[in-house]
DNA sequence: TTAGTTAGTGTAGTTTTTACAATAAGCAAA
DNA sequence: TTTGCTTATTGTAAAAACTACACTAACTAA
């Protein structure tokens, strides 16, 4: 066992997409600073998971590590998008607070990894280390702390451009899923609308989409067929085209 | 005027393509150690041209400053890509004894943040800090310094990418190029070949490309119509199509 | 003038995309 | 049991895009 000597100098921020019957939410971490003197509350808001990597971690490992801290999960799609190191990135009032209050140099230079990951939303612990948390819908994601904002929108913006290009919508959806909980995964993401006639065409030719022997149960009208995505098939038959959108 | 200090810990690496005639080349630099008692050269090798950033420098900055040291042009296609931070991509015995004469701590964990950009193959100086800078073609790249060569192969897997779904390949080219100019690019990078035909067709629907009052100069043969890209044209008409390619 | 080289273009068959609406299957309430 | 509500599922015709394929045009060099 090696001790988990930290890096103080780089640490990773996780983009957590989760979805929900229609809408997309990202898992935020409360942050409070309680004034030492007197526990009174100085200020609380909100900010990604993310944390500094160890000494003897990649950064892969950082990021799953803070997955698997946050959810118990070991094999959760996650993707690494973009560092930031602005130097100006941890320099705002609060965040200068924050970081004094951690023991941290205020003024040490950090670079951080963003990396984005998708879950169905459920399976999250509602603590990590002693700190809130709560997956809020994106539309309602304003002001995080640090320049969470700016990992957040290319997050998203990375998000929606692999959604376009490859199949990942199933990463947000159960193992067993119906086509109308694809489309508005994808719906959802891209806001957009789309013809349900052409989407199952479209869907028809994906080889790694198999139907099961199962239908959705408990509801109030036709039961869906279920389907289920298959990953290896997919790798197999995934092929590159020539294609420039525009 | 700020002093430009440097941070030890975060670098950046700028994996810089040019393509010239058919073939596609990265600029790589030559590291070569020589032993200080002797001046005898301990070896040689190749690595991509990098940096460590300043303090006051953003990411962006520091892989423009590299591009600039080196091509004196301003506004270069720049990508960022990817990160990297293995705890032993600085650790082999080369790297170390290298690291070492360079003054600095062969123990230090370096992140490097990766950068691809595009060039028409010149204009480049071919001295860097006073080491030698030459292009290679991409075929001929094998064991690089560092963990270089898994830099350069990621490079070249995001540019791949964004080729096939975005229209860069005009940043490979002088202003004015022709059509089968362009499609060279495509086949050397893809590592197909096009229908020209086809190929021709699919241009014409690009609304950002236009035909010069110019054509092609000293060829010994009938010259070719030259064409420009206008990427604000591209940007305003550009849409993102809901694609997912199989 | 001729030979050599690359530029430039059209068409028919096939596949893909688009727009669009009626029937089927289950549950709940009467 | 019947009726109503809700979502699932399916096909078609017209338009657009893609594929495969070969000849003529324009220039230079010899």
């Amino acid at each position: 066992m090696t001790a988990n000597t930290t890096n103080n100098t780089i640490s990773v921020d996780c983009v957590i997409f989760g979805y929900d019957s229609g809408t997309l939410n990202v898992l935020l971490v409360e942050r409070m600073l309680k004034d030492p003197q007197n526990d009174q509350e100085v200020f609380s808001d909100l900010t990604l998971a993310g944390n500094h990597i160890y000494e003897h971690e990649t950064l892969d490992e950082a990021a799953q590590r803070i997955l698997f801290d946050l959810t118990g999960l070991k094999s959760i799609y996650l993707e690494q998008f973009k560092s930031f190191a602005h130097p100006d990135r941890l320099k705002r009032p609060n965040d200068q607070l924050w970081l004094s209050s951690q023991g941290r140099n205020p003024d040490q230079r950090i670079i951080t990894v963003g990396y984005y990951s998708l879950l169905a939303s459920h399976d999250i612990t509602l603590e990590w280390k002693g700190r809130n948390v709560k997956w809020q819908a994106i539309a309602d994601v304003t002001d995080l702390a640090f320049d969470h904002m700016e990992i957040f929108h290319e997050a998203l913006k990375a998000l929606r451009q692999k959604l376009i290009h490859e199949p990942i919508g199933f990463e947000l959806l159960p193992t067993k899923f119906t086509l109308t909980q694809l489309q508005q995964v994808y719906e959802t993401i891209l806001g957009t609308t789309l013809d349900k006639r052409n989407f199952r065409k479209k869907v028809a030719k994906m080889k790694y989409l198999f139907p099961l022997d199962e239908k959705q149960k408990g509801v109030a009208h036709k039961p869906a067929q279920l389907y289920t995505f298959n990953r290896d098939i997919y790798e197999q038959t995934k092929k590159e085209l020539f294609d420039f959108n525009i």
